[in-house]
DNA sequence: TTATTTAATGTTATAATATAACAGTTTATG
DNA sequence: CATAAACTGTTATATTATAACATTAAATAA
């Protein structure tokens, strides 16, 4: 079956004429499998499942794309990655991470007070 | 005439009986004389007109030991720091960057409102 | 359909950021 | 003054990310 995001970023690339290509679609796959943030490199090495010899620079490539599209999203504060969970597909969430367990939660700044701005 | 910031810093590090060492007081000066977020390594480059032969682990250190009690903000989505300029002393605040000039102005969460939460 | 252009990938190399490990020094404390 | 604790110096290396260019695949125009 699947994967409800899977889904969605393929009629994505369908709507908006983006080419879904094989290294895109295993990265967002592998992102959305972790239950947590994934670094380039452990994404690169999960990669390694899939394709011969991956090179740093497809797994970025990649990660570059999804990111632009907001299908996933940087956590700076730990370098990695984590596919988006709510529907809005915007920029700019918050994260809320969990220091013991590394749980992440979603957030996004459209409540955020006037002064902010 | 010694800067406000660095008075702070050092009336800070009396009172709470914290090591004020050359590193860490030419570290917060260069950070501090900066009107743009700074790297490891640019702050680097300056402390080599102060020291000998610095190498990274001192500006890391010293970049650790501000950060820590505050001083200084890591600006996660640049890699680069900053001195507080205001007063604070929170950990955890926002900044706001112009993508154009690299002006960055610091916020903070205490007006959050409780949904984040 | 084939030629052409555009977009994406593969590959090599290296840049930029950060830390581990251990020796040596300075400072505080008994 | 002796000792312990904190900090710095130094070497080496880990981790994260990108530049540059050759090659392949896909879209588009002739």
């Amino acid at each position: 079956m699947t994967h409800k995001i899977l889904k969605k970023f393929y009629e994505y690339c369908e709507e908006n004429k983006f080419r879904l290509t094989a290294p895109r679609a295993e990265v967002l796959k592998i992102i959305i499998a972790s239950k947590k943030p994934l670094g380039a490199y452990e994404i690169l090495d999960k990669l390694k499942k899939v394709f011969k010899n991956p090179k740093p620079p497809t797994v970025y490539r990649s990660i570059e794309f999804l990111q632009d599209k907001n299908f996933i999203h940087r956590i700076e504060s730990l370098n990695a990655y984590v596919a988006c969970r709510i529907d809005h597909l915007h920029k700019d969430s918050q994260f809320m991470i969990c220091d013991d367990c590394g749980i992440v939660i979603e957030t996004h700044q459209c409540e955020i007070p006037k002064f902010l701005k």
